[in-house]
Parts: C-alpha cells; structure tokens; sequence
DNA sequence: TGACTATATTGGTCTGACCAAATTGGTCCT
DNA sequence: AGGACCAATTTGGTCAGACCAATATAGTCA
C-alpha cells in the first residue's frame, strides 16, 4: 500500500519548485543570472516566503540553482546533479529522443557491467539459478510484460551478486527517472525472434561455461536492439505530433 | 572565484540535515521507523521548526526520509539517491575501502565508455589534439599534480567530443562525492614508471589509427592501476588508524 | 476481541519580524 | 573621467507563534 509515495507530489512547495523547475530548464534564465527574491517569488505564486524556500532548496539540491546570501543564481546545466534527468525528459512529451538514447545507452553499458561482473563472482549454484531465470525469460517471449519483468529479474540477481552499492544506486537513479516513465509512454518493444533467441542461446551458454565476456557481450546486443527499437518509437511519436 | 560554492555549508539548516543524515546513514534508527516530529527536532536543535523542515526537505531528496502528515520515516537505504554516495563514504575516515574499490571500478568503466564513444565520433583534427593531450599527459609524468590535471583535461575532452549529457551528469555526482574527497586525502598514486609509458604509447598509437577499442582498453588498464593503488592506500590508512 | 470514534499529534502553510551578509549606488579622491 | 571607498538597500538565514487538514492513537462500544 505504501509503494509508491514520496514527499507528497500533491503540495504547493512541490507546485512551485516543479514550476521552477521548468522554466530554468527550459533555459528561461541565463546561468549566472539571478533569479528574483525570495519575497517577490512568494508574492508571484500567491504563497509565502517559507514555503518558496522550500521549493529552492529543492532545486539547490537538483545543482542548478546556487543560493547565497544576497541572491539566488543560475547555475549553468553542465554542473548539475543526475536528478535532473528525469525532469529534463518530461520536459517534452514524447522526450527528446536523443536524450532517450544517449540514456539508454549508458542504461545498457552499466547492465554489461553488472553481467560481466556478477558472473565472475557467481557460484556454480548461482549460474544454475541465473540459467533458470533465463529459461523464464524465453518461455515469456511472447508477451512483453512477462518479458519485462523476467528481465528486470536476471538483472536485479546479477545485482544482488555483484553487490556494487555505487552500480545499485545509480541504477536506482536511472530506474526512478527514466524506465518506469518510458513504461507509462507504452512503448513495448517487441523484440525479433530470431535475435530473442540467440540472446536466450548465447546467455544460457555463457552461464554453462561461466563466460563472463559471452554473456556481457549477449546483454550488450539485446541492450543495442532494445536501444534502437526504443528510439525508433519515440522519434516516430514525435514526428506524429509534429504532423498534427 | 567562484568555482566551489554551493547552498553555503555554514548554514544551520546545513548542520542539521548533517548531523540527522548522519544518524540514519549510520543506521541509529531502523527503516520504516519514525522520526522525532519537526517539533521536538527544532527544541533538540535549539531551532526553529522551519529551519528543520527545510533540513528534512534535504534528506526526503536525498530518498532517505519519507515526508508525509502523520510523520517522517525513514527509508531503507536500497531506495536512496546516487547523492548519498558521498556521505556514506564521508561518514568514516579513512572510508570504506570496498567502497572506494567499488566506486573506482565504476568510474573507470564509465571513463572507457567515454573514451571509446569519443574516438569514434573524433574528426581526425579532434583526435590530433586529442593527442596533444596525450603528450602533456607524458610531459606531466613526473609530477602527480600536473598529471592529475593533464589526465582530467583529456577525459573532459573525450566527454566534450561525446556529448552524452547522461554521462556527463552522472560524472559531475561522482567526481562532485568523491574524487575531490579522495584528492583531500593526499592519496598520489605514483604510477609505475612502465605502466606509464604503456599506457601512453597506446594511447598515442589508438588515436593516431583511430582505433576505438585500443583506446578504451589502455584506459582501463590505467584506471585499473589506479584503483588498485587507491584501494590500497586506503586501506593501509585504516590498518594504521587501527593500529593507534 | 474487533470495529469504530474522538482526541491529540503531525506535517503544510501563513504572517511578520530581526539579523548579517551581499549588492547597489553614490561619493569622494585621484 | 576613472577608480577606490562607503552607506543604504536588498537579500537570504533564522526565529516565533498561529491555523488547518490529514494522520495516528487511544479509548469506547458492540
């Protein structure tokens, strides 16, 4: 029942901050510029100076403004934090499908690493159980929410092996900001058979034999395919709009 | 002048969410269990109850607290932000060395994925001055500082011939928890002095061919070099500290 | 014992005030 | 005119006390 909740998304310091939010990313203020008081922004969104103080801090913590006595400026986007992707890809909708790439190819790069990582360190019980969940994953082939969720299995056990808190932290981060968002726009890549199934060939080979490299080199084509599909999709949702 | 600014750490606020970051990071309450009401933290503190709101604020976004009416709870750390990385492994010293270890290893995959998807974009005028960059790198071999920047400027350049700005920001997170921090510790890895001119002559000869995969190989030789250094200056650190 | 209800507690917001630091604009000297 | 200096204003940082709505809790009743 509490799965989803966080600083209540239903609050005026959170209506203020994601107003700011927006209007800074969208580039509205030039970096260095500042930003107008504490009081004036109060008086601006009907509020009081408590709660805008809220809301900046908020966005100080995103790393794109810098609070100091005497002003609140803009901080260039080059010098802010991971967090902000998320809010950067809802800027549009559908997202900049560039963005989308460059992130899911990072998402696919830190995957290989955990693969790669994981089976060196796996015992032979554990391949045997990694061997399982891919078995799972070509009886889901057909429907791709099955597929999803028996891919996101091998991926949280090959992180639970690894055991990398810096791996598993960012992947929190790029899980919470973009996966689950791409997820509601209800792109559901449907992968060919024929690379289906050499993925499931190559990964179940390379967990027989413990190869580490054939297994991240597997994860790295699905993620690649995965990737491109992805992108198509969106680009052509945008050219969509576009037309309309 | 100014380079390292940010929401003034002098603050009370600031104080605050330090000192109650570093409660729950230090695991002093269990997940799931409440914390004291923003009244009582702000008699605690000899504060104010919007002073520790705003403190509070701090660490909902970092995903270690959970705001709601009713209480604030804390949060099992597996849900929290890439942003705590940096207190975690503030919060002994010297740190965690498989913390360091882990950090370092991804780190240095994330600079090879730079350096092998920079060379492939590289225009043959890039990678000369790429290996410009290279040969400053040699010059500076002597001294750990002027290395330490000649290694930085060619990593910033790989990253500016990139252009993936998820990758960029997941590098500002960590070099901004980490790599300044260790930099504090006076930790100088003094690279062996064939290790080096391997990894230059390498480097030197990918760029001259364009050769991706060559590149990112000798800086994952060299990031593993440096890692192993790292770990094991800190964790010597810790045997002496143990030791006294 | 279990469901329900009233009360106390908690976070969310507002107001208005004071302080210290930074900014700004004017002044004075060169 | 140009630059250094200084005072007034603006800005963020903090505090106190108040009200509301949602939640938690304890007490009551079936």
């Amino acid at each position: 029942m509490n799965s989803r909740v966080m600083t209540t998304p239903t609050s005026l310091t959170y209506e203020i901050a994601a107003v700011l939010r927006t209007e800074i990313l969208r580039g509205q203020y030039r970096p260095g510029e500042r930003l107008p008081s504490e009081r004036d922004l109060a008086v601006r969104f009907h509020s009081s100076r408590g709660v805008v103080r809220e809301a900046l801090t908020n966005l100080a913590q995103l790393g794109i403004i810098d609070i100091q006595p005497g002003g609140v400026r803009i901080v260039p986007r080059e010098r802010a934090h991971l967090s902000i992707l998320g809010h950067l890809m809802k800027l549009d909708n559908p997202p900049d499908p560039q963005l989308v790439d460059q992130f899911l190819q990072i998402f696919g790069a830190l995957s290989v690493l955990t693969t790669r990582s994981a089976i060196q360190k796996a015992s032979p019980d554990q391949l045997t159980q990694a061997r399982e969940l891919v078995a799972e994953l070509d009886r889901q082939a057909n429907s791709f929410d099955g597929m999803h969720r028996a891919w996101r299995e091998l991926l949280e056990f090959f992180k639970s092996i690894d055991k990398n808190l810096v791996l598993q932290l960012i992947g929190n981060d790029l899980k919470a900001q973009f996966v689950d968002q791409i997820l509601t726009l209800g792109i559901k890549p449907d992968l060919d058979e024929t690379v289906h199934n050499m993925l499931v060939k190559d990964l179940d080979e390379a967990l027989r034999l413990g190869d580490a490299q054939q297994a991240a080199d597997a994860i790295q084509d699905y993620s690649d395919h995965m990737r491109v599909f992805v992108v198509s999709a969106v680009t052509a949702r945008q050219q969509r709009k576009v037309d309309s």
